[in-house]
DNA sequence: GTGGTCTAGACCACC
DNA sequence: GTGGTCTAGACCACA
């Protein structure tokens, strides 16, 4: 998965959610290191200050930690990662009912249809 | 509901899916008259004739007819409709349950998630 | 029927075909007077020189005749006419059958899908 | 058999038309590769857009596969040739009937004079 | 070099 | 003014 940033909404807050996934997907694992600001902010095609600030907001939440002198890091508590999994989890599912909506079907219609889906589908 | 184009596919499948979902959510109903060609492709920021492509494919499905020089309209046939309605939400869903499972959520992790979620939620 | 003028044969052989034929199939009823010269040429986007030649060569074979003073005529003749008619007939049969040769139709494909597509046809 | 396009038609037709004739005469035989669009788009003098058209509707009805990058080929599935090959002899014969009706001939008639001029023909 | 896509601009038939 | 068609010219991804 790479980035993918739009100019409809504010980049630092596309940054905070796309790092979130990321980690929340394993992309960057428990305890690890991440890149370099400067890397990662040219990997995303956006200026290094814009991607300190996201990377800023996900240390507040405590997804990440800095060492001064070695570098920035995944947390190692999974509980924190738990927390922003059921975040993302949930805003996939609101957002996904939202769509339904608009195309017509109502609550039972959309369990039905996952069920449906889901049977005879090897996870 | 407005236009959002990106340039990392083919515009015009873009314009296919999102008239698509433009007729099946009710902004254009069935029967009524879409406007020009020329309008929805300035409407959208792309060439008409990269609309007029759009337009083409969904005349193939029978979603749109066109009654030259009076206009395109959408058809009144509640069975096409209703068969790309089903078409659009499977795709939902399918989107749905990879972004899910990329979370690291199993299928019944998903159902349960969307079963809490959806009591007590007035409709 | 109108005129249809190619340019990769000779125009006046082309002419001469399309008049026979409108006199063959009634156009130009037998013993009806034609529209001058002039007309034909300008409806035929043609030289006037041009249709002349025909209209000479159509004459040499008889179909019409002359009469300085009041026009040109398609003649009174029934044998004439209906030899012609054979003609244009054998050449249309000997045109169908190469293009269907040339679909990799024998002889007898040929009959037995003319047989079929002939049944139950109204005249 | 070379290319032939008039200006009373859509030009994009008439391709289809004739390179569908080309592919079940033989000309481009069952799975060959077809000379580049832009090839084609000389050969035929018309431009490249209009070929891709053409090749485009035929890709559809699956009579042209594309090998993106490598070129374009004729189908391999005989039946799909064969359906196409059908329809244009029914054109043919449809076509033909016309004209014969034209010159005053009726079914009988259109029937016995080709089976007369069958006769005695080498195949 | 291949097919695919897009834009810009023009003309046509029809009502 | 409507949709339809065509041309010219450009750029892209892929191998």
């Amino acid at each position: 998965m790479s980035w993918e940033i739009r100019t409809d909404r504010p980049i630092y807050l596309q940054l905070i959610e796309q790092m979130e996934l990321k980690i929340c997907s394993g992309v960057y694992a428990l305890g690890s290191k991440l890149p370099p600001v400067r890397d990662l902010a040219q990997e995303a095609s956006v200026n290094p200050n814009t991607m300190q600030k996201a990377l800023a907001k996900l240390e507040e939440d405590g997804l990440l930690y800095t060492n001064r002198t070695i570098g920035r890091f995944v947390t190692e508590d999974v509980n924190i990662v738990n927390q922003v999994k059921n975040k993302l989890a949930k805003e996939q599912v609101q957002d996904f009912l939202k769509k339904m909506r608009k195309l017509g079907f109502d609550n039972n219609e959309v369990l039905s249809m996952l069920e449906t889906m889901l049977e005879g589908v090897e996870q």
